[in-house]
DNA sequence: ATATGTGAAAGAATTCACAGCA
DNA sequence: TGCTGTGAATTCTTTCACATAT
């Protein structure tokens, strides 16, 4: 049985990864666990303790080697690979993550669009054509689609993610405003824009912050 | 000095409140912390748990006057009220939030777009007129904007936070994939749409899920 | 009978502090 | 000396369980 890994660690981890990659661009050889910090909204023990449930990465005295620590947290991560991706909702939103850069810098390739509304059916986009909803069951499987976006109103999102379940998609990126049922074998995430600018009208309306942690990560 | 509150207690109150608009909407009188739990993807005893931080709500043996619980939550949230938000960055990502439905019926309501790209500045967004962002430090204190929603290339985001911050704003809400620096008294939040598909890769590729939580909440 | 409100207990995540190694 | 790796201590969050109220 593997240890348990909290959410909130792989989050950190990826925000590591963004800085190395930075670093690494500017020819940095090295970097401490308190620049990753800094870097991370953090603190250095945090950096130590994240990397040490997957192992040993630094050198006393020294520091993480950048390039070496860069790609392990790539593999850790699933980044040294490509995604396929589906995104259903070609609307603004959809069409928003389609054109999305820093996706596609990640590995992420969306390969099926798809959307209801007739009048966008069959449109090209970028050499993808959006598809009828309905052909999810065939798409999905025939393409080794791996993942899905949800960008589609609030009242469609359950029954796209029960299709898109059907169909073998492993992991669903909900950008729908509600909670979505689904197999615990499938792996769930909600950006919930809402509840974000939500969070602030209540700090505002306080006067005050909440918890210390709130100024660190997302959200997320 | 008031009580701290978690943030993921207020992520919370904005599931509970959304849940019991729908109830209320469909003319339900009373409704049970179980029922509230389920909608939210949480426990009873968490929803009375951060529903006890602001007062006492329900009724023993009965459960929560719909109407009433609703109206509490919505006080609570600041979302009794309208929000003046600006938009800074006119791309595909603020177009798609610009006209996003949700942030609307909760209240937000965009009076100003900036962008650097001139052949946007001047345009019409449905009655609000896309702004320079030289223009920020006058036009968000005249129009007495209260917090901002950041959709600009990373490069650029911590330059428009200062100025933004600079002209007054309580509040940034940062879809930005960086770590932006502010003062203490700004509230500030990341939407990071790429680390929570990053946690998605991670996920696959362990084959397992993590914390119990992460099927619950998002994210951010 | 039923369902809330809340101290107490349990469980997680973060921070401390220091041994260990270049 | 400088910085990592990690048990122990601390702090934060969630769950339990029951007294309390209708």
């Amino acid at each position: 049985m593997s240890k348990r890994i909290p959410i909130s660690t792989v989050r950190r981890l990826s925000l590591y990864l963004r800085h190395l990659e930075e670093e690494e661009e500017a020819g940095r050889e090295t970097l401490s666990s308190k620049e990753l910090a800094q870097a991370a909204g953090t603190t250095p023990a945090q950096v130590r303790k994240d990397l040490s449930v997957f192992g040993s990465f630094g050198v006393r005295g020294l520091g993480y080697a950048v390039r070496d620590l860069h790609s392990a947290l790539q593999k850790i991560l699933g980044l040294d690979r490509e995604w396929s991706v589906a995104l259903v909702g070609a609307g603004k939103v959809g069409g928003a993550l389609f054109s999305y850069e820093t996706f596609r810098n990640r590995g992420f390739r969306i390969r099926a669009v798809f959307d209801v509304d007739p009048e966008k059916v069959g449109d090209d986009w970028n050499g993808v054509v959006v598809r009828d909803v309905g052909d999810i069951p065939s798409v999905v499987p025939n393409r080794e689609i791996e993942m899905a976006i949800l960008a589609v109103p609030p009242g469609a999102a359950q029954g796209v993610a029960d299709a898109l379940v059907e169909a073998g998609v492993g992991a669903i990126l909900n950008f729908a405003p509600v909670k979505l049922e689904a197999p615990e074998s499938v792996l769930l995430r909600n950006v919930d824009m809402t509840l974000e600018l939500e969070g602030l009208a209540f700090g505002l309306r306080r006067g005050s912050v909440a918890s210390p942690e709130s100024r660190r990560l997302s959200s997320s």
